[in-house]
DNA sequence: ATCTACCCGATCAATTAGATAGAGTTTCGG
DNA sequence: CCGAAACTCTATCTAATTGATCGGGTAGAT
């Protein structure tokens, strides 16, 4: 299960892309349901990490900072929810041997997840914003597909 | 990430089918390193959901209830780790509306994570205990190609 | 009888999830 | 310059979950 603080972050990432231009933190946090002081907090996350950018003061707001075309999913959950990888040993991002386990090569439960693991990143780090927001059909790779 | 409890039941597990007859929990937690006072409630768990049986008193033990070919990685995590789905609206066994979420076919995080339930499923709920034991390469599906 | 090994409920410490609070800082209109 | 609006940041809180331990109970073999 992904947090609910992740499925915020995306959500709120899908409301800018939809909208096209910076929003106020109240405006998001109405139209997604998102309670506003937690909204807060993640989407300074994601500006500490360069997803969007904020302007202060009267008319202020946040928008994204790269191209919705350009920002995973995989990306906003290993931000807010830390690695994709359903066991440590087989994160890339934060890595840690299994203390349990003797050799790793040899660990039959590290070479089945491992498959899973290829294929949630398979999806997660192919399906950007901008995909999602499209029609249900086609995502991703098929999205430059010639007509 | 998948909890240690259920990456230690996945091992004791494997530690059965590979021994092919039944273990006592001491010799399981032995082999697998696992604490064995933890491990005795993931056996009990697994007995009571017909995973494997006991036989108690001197020279008891536990056993693979089923064949190892026919007990699946996705069966085990749920057993112990609940949904394998990302979010409660996308999972099969505990299945709950998202409260956030005004529509549930409109949704675009839901869209996305369908994609990678499905393909985590395809994975978890085709590769058995079995299966794991072989050697690094072919599994699930391929078991029963011809040479 | 008694030793062994499973059965089972209670408890516990540490961490995390989800959220709230509040003081501070920037920016703008007037 | 003033003050309202809006983002910034750190701290804190509560409930749930995780990972594990404890201590007795009960069945079975000798």
């Amino acid at each position: 299960m992904i947090s609910q603080k992740a499925k915020y972050a995306l959500r709120a990432l899908v409301a800018l892309a939809r909208a096209g231009d910076s929003m106020m933190i109240g405006e998001i946090s109405a139209q997604e349901r998102i309670p506003r002081k937690f909204l807060e907090q993640i989407l300074l996350e994601l500006k500490h990490h360069g997803i969007v950018m904020s302007k202060r003061g009267k008319f202020g707001g946040y928008g994204l900072l790269m191209p919705a075309a350009q920002i995973t999913f995989g990306q906003v959950l290993r931000i807010i929810d830390g690695p994709i990888a359903p066991l440590p040993c087989l994160s890339r991002i934060a890595y840690r041997r299994c203390a349990d386990c003797l050799t790793e090569e040899g660990c039959e439960i590290r070479r089945v997840f491992a498959k899973v693991a290829t294929s949630a990143r398979d999806v997660l780090d192919r399906t950007t914003i901008a995909d999602s927001l499209g029609r249900p059909g086609r995502m991703a790779a098929e999205s430059v597909a010639v007509p």
